[in-house]
DNA sequence: TAAATTTGGTTTATTTTATAAACTTATTTA
DNA sequence: TAAATAAGTTTATAAAATAAACCAAATTTA
């Protein structure tokens, strides 16, 4: 029952909604994330930007059309860290 | 499947620790908590604090013998708070 | 028995995070 | 062609978490 320390990173509602999204779609663009998850452009801007720092995704830029596009797309060290922080978690919430 | 907020005064490590023992425990002092969690005499305090304004937990100060002690219970405002929390957080790591 | 240490905390300061506001560049639309 | 919209990014601010410093009483040690 012992209690471990929960990654910092998904502990944060919006990255976990992002990861959570990013499990179950294999990709997801920028402005899809921000619907999803009713958040403001800058701050979900500045959470992509730590996940992809830390390699749980990666994040493709583009262009659709004549429009820019942001593709998201959760990494095997991504779903790695989800699947341990979900285990971790359990603990917590039993 | 629509992610609803997490309540933030749960959605932290060290109060969810906190919480989670309360609601296996009935009630637990200032000294055992601070152990099972690994947490710091100052962030604790903080924290129970936070906890207890909110009426999530009641904290009681005595002397146990000569020493001071500090009593903690989870109040039902909190055991149905938790269960919301862990509610809502199902949908985010399903 | 006086000084140092430990216990059980609280208060205040610092660092880290999350969030919002402001800005940029390109594209439509009126 | 001026104003509005789209898709973001960057920077500033607010809020949180954490650590460091402190305090009072009790206990231990020299």
């Amino acid at each position: 029952m012992n209690l471990k320390p929960l990654d910092p990173l998904l502990h944060s509602q919006l990255r976990l909604a992002i990861m959570s999204i990013l499990m179950s779609a294999e990709s997801a663009d920028f402005v899809f994330i921000k619907e999803k998850t009713e958040s403001t452009a800058g701050n979900l801007s500045v959470q992509l930007d730590k996940l992809s720092q830390a390699d749980y995704i990666t994040v493709n830029k583009s262009f659709k059309g004549k429009r820019p596009n942001t593709k998201c797309k959760i990494t095997r060290k991504g779903v790695r860290a989800f699947e341990d922080y979900v285990k971790a978690l359990q603990d917590y919430i039993g």
